[in-house]
DNA sequence: TATGTCAATGAAAACAGATTTCATTTGCGA
DNA sequence: TCGCAAATGAAATCTGTTTTCATTGACATA
């Protein structure tokens, strides 16, 4: 269930959220509450996509057109730290933000000799899929990752796996 | 079978196979063959991972000092232009190139409307889950990713795949 | 509510990586 | 060999981001 199929009332809900996990994250660091803070946080979580900080700043300053560059970067970083925020580059140079979805599929690794098996989620890789299936005319609807390997904290685990494909180079 | 796993001679055969295929784009593009141009290619393909331009550059000045950055910088960008190199980006603001392998594994796009089956490859996406895994304590030694979706050349084909996952959102 | 302290702010300067400029050199087709 | 467009290199410039620093403001405590 993506967030482009919740209705308006529960967006907002998510919204307000996040404002408050934020405000957490603030407190629980000893820093400050500001009605700079606060502006950029709450603009931010109410735009969509990949926000660069010129197009959040453009926004910010509707609200208040005082402030700067500077405290958008410095709030975006303060996201970023808290987890709600993540920080991607394309090619073009820019730095750009975007909040986390809370309801997300995940992806898995497995290990082979264990059979432990690990969930993952990394909207880095989501993101390069689109993309990827966008560059070939593919529209996505559902994928699936598996990453089969050895988990590296059972030292036996990962040495013997070793031996195992050295033979056999599966790709 | 990944590159790693080639001999010393394959791997000599393959870096000339690549400064042929530069040489080749070069011609075909009615550009110029420089001995600045030549140096830093073969310098470059002589290199392993994810190569800055600062590594890149102080490599290429031990064979001639007096080639400088913007050289280095255009010849990269000729690289990447003639396919036979990524740039790429994490997070610390330097550009870094890597030099595609030859033989390499593909992953699939499946078009669940008329059942055809496309092959991809995408170095960034190997490099991705490769940070991942690592990042968790995980070696890969294989993987395997399945976009399920709709081909877009096919208009109807796209259009009746919409509807039938209205209704059963797969994640 | 008033006070003191230290984080936060904003404007401007600084910074860093990448690109462009421009005078000079060089590759290469004629 | 000649002519000219492309390439080079050093420096200047550009652009996104970070830092500086004087000032403001949040908030714990009295």
């Amino acid at each position: 269930m993506a967030p482009e199929h919740l209705n308006k009332e529960v967006k907002q809900e998510l919204v307000k959220e996040k404002e408050i996990a934020f405000a957490e994250f603030i407190k629980r660091k000893g820093l400050k509450t500001t009605r700079q803070r606060n502006t950029i946080v709450s603009t931010f979580f109410r735009m969509r996509g990949h926000i660069s900080v010129e197009e959040l700043l453009v926004e910010v300053k509707k609200a208040n057109p005082r402030i700067g560059y500077a405290t958008v970067y410095r709030t975006l970083h303060l996201l970023v730290g808290s987890g709600l925020v993540e920080e991607r580059r394309f090619g073009d140079g820019l730095a750009r933000y975007e909040g986390h979805s809370d309801v997300e599929h995940h992806d898995h690794m497995i290990c082979l000799e264990c059979g432990e098996i690990f969930e993952f989620y990394n909207p880095r890789l989501e993101t390069l899929q689109e993309q990827l299936a966008e560059e070939n005319n593919f529209k996505i609807f559902r994928h699936r990752l598996e990453l089969f390997g050895a988990c590296m904290d059972k030292e036996t685990c990962q040495q013997r796996q070793r031996k195992k494909v050295a033979q056999a180079q599966g790709g």
